[in-house]
DNA sequence: AATAGTCCTG
DNA sequence: CAGGACTATT
């Protein structure tokens, strides 16, 4: 952080293009610009935006010991009073309306993304109930500020911009309210009030954005130099606070992205600052230009998702009205003992179902409907693609629950304790609400567990499968090479789900984690990967859900991806950094719902990322698990916020997510991973033949293994410590030679019953149980010589003086047998 | 920067 | 035998 600081501050010093790099410079950099600053328009703009991310950025670090101007800027942009304090300057203004404008699209989106464990109708519901009043205090608080501060009299949509004030209150104070609340949907008041209202909610949306786009057109014509660099920051921060994580993610990569990576070479204009180029290469031109055509496009996204799940809604609601007819007709022919004997069971039900979340929902009537419910409940158990069965099933019970206590309170005037004569339809939709909540939370998790068992049991057939495996067993990583980046894709839909978290500055972050070598590649190669591959998954995901109709957030747990890499309990803590892996990077257009890019997955690229990462690689292949190098990371940076964190673990676990791909290549196959005692073995026997075997070779000879660097820098490690042991021998016996009076090196011979051999054939052959060739004898012959004669001719004073000898030796290898090539070669050869 | 090799240590 | 430090090579 601190050298990014310093290095933006000094790129901004040298260059003066960018005037809102970051917040994290406003103590400094912001002074001295707005210092030197001409009072342009732009410049005020610019100091606006600045201000707007400075914003954002307190948000995240929790304490913004902010500097005076820090403190100015925040208060300049977030009045607290609301009302009360109405901005009168240009940039003020402007900055509020950017500000909003922001804060609008991506709190907006941040609505419509059911939390993992939520789901969308859950809220929905959750939404409708509560009405308008229902939304917790902050909403209504935040709204009240809103509309305060804005000059649109539009925003005059008190729910409808409920989300919006969410983020007010989130930037406002990162005080008293903790980022954890401002991240949290939970925390959220009703973002979609009535669907009239979110119509409004859009059209004003809509205005808006013209707005700014109107704005941003303004300060690109503007005259000032520092336009061009000012109107991309703008359309920058514009696409980070409407896409958070799709956006935020690349920059640090970019920044520390060397410019010679491949994307950064194309991009590059000559002069410019590091910095920049990495920004441009980072936001293409043509992204720039279909800006306006990405809100666009996402707006619609979203309409479609609403109108979607309003479908739903009344397709259950009729599917309620349904049962309460049937259950009526048949309540009605049922004599008064019955009758109430149900009643009591329903109302049993209903208070358990209140209290516990999975009420079965089979408990309504025992001999009508129940059947129905109760297969209902047995499918969505097993098969995560009815889960809106079970659903609509606990409607249709809610549905006999509310039936029953109408009926009750017509017919008999009796009730049993508590749906009261006062009881409304209301209050009955309201617990059925939360039932309902409850039921599709619980049902989800199901569904979203039962998915990633389904895929872990199959032994994943073929690598190409249109459904990679997802589980990885624990001690062997036999993913195939398609079978890492469904891990990553799925991180994409809940790229979505914390499309509000606000990251304060990924620059700052990413610069500060110094154990990430190969962090930016990482993240550059795989990044597009995820794109890639996000199609198929997505398609999977929707249709096995079920429910979502394709739209594009299936409500993926941690626990899933954590199960489906293979490491569990890490990757629990980091639900951050996850949807920063998915950020779609190349396609603000594509956005996740649009097009998705071609699901080709193999690309070279990917397999380039894992270079980085040979220590990892080596403590997986010798059966450690990783784990605790994520933890080995972390502790790296110790400044380093929750950004940079959970930027490092998506480090790590792209490095694990190739390496495992990298490992394990050939799943379902004979090949191993790893090597085994056989293989030590057969290396010893191996050196026999050759002391110096190429990579090459070894790969030809150990076929039966899937190389990696790991693998093949462990063979070489043998061969390197049979050599050890065999010079240490040969050099030993040759002093003890010359203390025994050899005066010639003639003298000396290596026959099988000397001893020399016997400590070699004892390491190497120590069963004795293969027949050694006399070509080994000839060059352990020449070695004894070879040392000998060095020690005699004192050379041995010379610390590399046994290196001439090796240059020697590694000229006698001699062909190891083809034999050697087979796999099972050992059990050949040891049976002769 | 990656790879291969040696040397040393445990 | 593995790991780490160090060196040389490319």
């Amino acid at each position: 952080m601190p050298d990014h600081d310093s290095d933006s501050l000094l790129n901004r010093q040298t260059k003066r293009r960018r005037v809102d790099i970051g917040v994290k410079r406003t103590v400094g950099s912001t002074a001295s610009s707005t210092a030197a600053a001409t009072t342009t328009t732009t410049d005020n703009i610019a100091r606006a935006k600045a201000a707007i991310f400075s914003a954002m950025n307190s948000l995240s670090s929790h304490s913004h010991h902010g500097s005076d101007t820090d403190s100015m800027e925040c208060s300049l942009v977030q009045p607290h009073g609301g009302p009360g304090v109405v901005s009168a300057s240009d940039s003020e203004s402007k900055s509020n309306v950017l500000r909003k404008l922001l804060k609008r699209a991506n709190s907006y989106e941040d609505a419509m993304m059911p939390f993992p464990g939520t789901t969308i109708i859950s809220q929905l519901l959750k939404n409708n109930m509560a009405k308008n009043g229902g939304g917790p205090e902050r909403g209504e608080r935040g709204d009240r500020g809103d509309r305060g501060e804005s000059g649109f009299p539009g925003s005059g949509l008190s729910n409808a911009s409920s989300d919006a004030p969410q983020e007010d209150a989130c930037s406002n104070s990162s005080q008293d309210s903790t980022p954890q609340e401002c991240l949290s949907p939970f925390g959220r008041p009703p973002g979609l009030a009535t669907f009239d209202i979110e119509r409004l909610n859009d059209e004003h949306l809509r205005a808006k954005r013209a707005r700014v786009e109107n704005i941003i057109r303004g300060m690109s014509h503007s005259p000032s130099v520092v336009v061009p660099a000012v109107s991309r920051h703008e359309r920058d921060h514009e696409m980070d606070g409407e896409r958070e994580m799709e956006l935020d993610c690349p920059p640090p990569q970019s920044q520390q992205q060397a410019p010679s990576s491949p994307r950064g070479g194309e991009v590059c204009s000559g002069g410019s600052s590091s910095r920049e180029n990495k920004r441009k290469q980072r936001l293409p031109q043509q992204q720039q230009q279909s800006f306006t055509q990405l809100v666009c496009q996402r707006k619609e996204q979203k309409q479609e998702e609403r109108r979607q799940l309003k479908l739903q809604l009344e397709d259950m609601q009729k599917q309620l009205r349904q049962l309460q007819e049937k259950f009526f007709q048949i309540y009605d022919s049922t004599d008064d003992s019955e009758h109430n004997e149900l009643h009591s069971e329903l109302h049993n039900d209903l208070g358990n179902m209140s209290e516990d979340s999975p009420a079965r929902s089979d408990a309504g009537g025992d001999d009508r409907g129940g059947d129905d419910l109760r297969s209902d409940n047995e499918m969505s158990d097993l098969d995560p693609g009815h889960f809106l069965d079970r659903a609509r099933a606990l409607l249709q019970e809610q549905a006999l629950l509310a039936d029953g206590d109408k009926t009750r309170r017509e017919g008999l005037g009796r009730s049993k304790g508590q749906g009261g004569p006062g009881s409304s339809m209301h209050a009955e939709g309201k617990q059925l609400a939360e039932t309902l909540k409850q039921e599709l939370n619980s049902a989800m998790t199901q569904v979203v567990d039962t998915v990633v068992k389904v895929f872990a049991k199959p032994s994943r057939p073929t690598p190409q499968q249109a459904f990679p495996p997802i589980s990885i067993p624990p001690e062997r990583f036999p993913t195939a090479v398609n079978g890492d980046n469904p891990n990553f894709h799925t991180t994409n839909p809940r790229l979505q789900c914390f499309g509000d978290v606000i990251i304060p500055n990924p620059l700052d972050s990413f610069a500060s984690m110094p154990g990430m070598p190969g962090a930016t590649n990482d993240q550059t190669e795989a990044l597009p990967l995820v794109v890639r591959k996000t199609p198929s998954e997505h398609h999977h995901q929707s249709s096995a859900v079920g429910a979502h109709g394709g739209h594009h957030h299936p409500a993926l747990h941690p626990s899933s991806l954590s199960a489906s890499m293979g490491f569990s309990p890490p990757s629990f803590r980091h639900p951050f950094p996850l949807p920063l892996m998915g950020y779609p990077f190349q396609s603000p257009l594509g956005a996740p719902t649009g097009g998705y890019p071609g699901k080709d997955r193999s690309s070279p690229d990917s397999m380039d990322l894992s270079r980085e990462t040979t220590s990892l690689r080596t403590k997986m292949a010798s059966g450690h698990h990783l784990g605790h190098h994520h933890r080995s990371c972390s502790p790296a940076h110790p400044g380093s916020t929750a950004e940079g964190l959970s930027l490092s673990l998506i480090k790590s676990e792209c490095s694990d997510l190739q390496d495992m791909a990298d490992i394990s290549p050939y799943s379902g196959s004979n090949i191993q991973e790893g090597l085994s005692p056989n293989h030590l073995k057969k290396a010893k026997l191996m050196f026999f033949y050759t002391r110096y075997p190429s990579s090459n070779m070894l790969k030809m000879f150990f076929s039966d293994v899937k190389f990696n660097r790991c693998i093949t820098s462990q063979l070489i490690k043998w061969f390197s410590n049979f050599r050890e042991f065999y010079y240490i021998q040969m050099e030993k016996f040759a002093r003890q030679a010359i203390n025994d009076g050899t005066t010639g090196a003639e003298e000396l011979s290596v026959s099988r019953d000397c001893e020399l051999f016997r400590a070699l054939n004892m390491h190497y052959n120590k069963a004795n149980d293969f027949e050694v060739p006399d070509r080994f004898l000839e060059v352990a012959e020449i070695t004894l010589r070879e040392f000998f004669n060095a020690i005699v001719a004192g050379k041995d004073i010379d610390p590399s003086w046994k290196k001439a000898i090796y240059k020697v030796i590694c000229k006698l290898d001699s062909e190891v047998p083809e034999i050697f090539k087979s796999p099972n070669c050992l059990q050949e050869l040891l049976h002769e």
